[in-house]
DNA sequence: GTCATTGTCAACCAATCGGTTGAGGACTGG
DNA sequence: CCAGTCCTCAACCGATTGGTTGACAATGAC
C-alpha cells in the first residue's frame, strides 16, 4: 500500500476498526478490552489493531504485553486537510461557480501531471 | 459493504479514485477525459468511477453516453465529520486530559452498545 | 520457579479488489 | 442508414483482506 493517506482511509473503511476508534477516545484500553465486546477471536482484533497501528492512528506502549493502545491524533489531520480541501471546492463550484474560477485556473487543467504523486 | 461511511472511506483508500477526485474539483468531464492521463484501461476507471458513484461521492448526467462525472460535496461532510469527532477528542485528551474527562463520561464507557450500529 | 493470562505469529480459507481482454450497446456525425 | 466513438458488461486472474484455528512467547501472580 504505501502511501499514508491510502492507509488512513482503508483502515477507517472497516466498521470494527472504526468502532475501535471511537472506543479509544474513551481513553486506552488493552487489547483483551478491546476485542471484548466483539463476537470476532481476540487474534481477528489484535490484527485490525495492527492495521490502525501501521497506518498511524493508533500507537501501543511496547511494554511487553497488556500493552495499553491509544490514539494518535495526526493522521486524522492529514484526512482532514484532504478532504476539507475538496469539499470545499466542489461545493465552492456547487454555489458559485463563476467566483472560483480564478482559483481553479491556477493549478488544475494545466499541465497534468500523471497520478504517481498525490496530488498534493 | 452497504454503509456509508465504509464505502466512502473505501472508495478513497485508492490514489487512483483519490486523483479523480482531485481532478473533478476542477470542473464536470466525461469518462473518457477523466481516463487519459492514466496508463490504465478505460475499463478500469469506469469500474473506479462506479464504486466512487456508489460511494456518492460523484454523480452522472445519465444522459447516455458521454456522460459528464460530476463531484458531490454531501459525503465528504460526513466523512469530515467522523473525523473531526475523533480527531478533536484525541487531541483534546493529549492535551488537557482532565478537563475533558466529564465530556468524556457522558456518552462513552458507560453502556457500550456492540458494534452493529456506527457510535453516531 | 511455576503456571495461568495475554497477545502475537503462522497457516489457511472464502470473498473482494484492481486490473485485464473481449464483446456488445447506445449515441453521434456524416 | 451506417460507421465510428464512447462507455459498460462479463468473465477471468492474481493479490489482498478479514476471518478462522493452533501453537507459542512473554509477562505477571503466587
Amino acid at each position: 500500500m504505501s502511501d499514508p493517506l491510502s492507509e488512513a482511509f482503508a483502515a477507517l473503511a472497516d466498521p470494527t476498526r472504526r468502532d475501535l476508534v471511537a472506543r479509544l477516545t474513551g481513553g486506552d484500553a488493552t487489547v483483551g478490552q478491546l476485542a471484548a465486546p466483539y463476537q470476532v477471536s481476540v487474534q481477528a482484533i489484535s490484527k485490525h489493531l495492527k492495521v490502525l497501528e501501521h497506518a498511524g492512528l493508533v500507537s501501543r506502549d511496547t511494554k511487553g504485553h497488556r500493552s495499553p493502545v491509544h490514539l494518535e491524533a495526526e493522521v486524522f489531520d492529514l484526512m482532514t486537510k484532504w478532504i476539507e480541501r475538496y469539499r470545499r471546492r466542489a461545493e465552492a463550484r456547487y454555489q458559485r461557480l463563476d467566483a472560483v474560477l480564478a482559483e481553479m485556473n491556477d493549478d488544475e487543467e494545466a499541465g497534468y501531471r500523471p497520478p504517481r504523486e498525490e496530488r498534493t
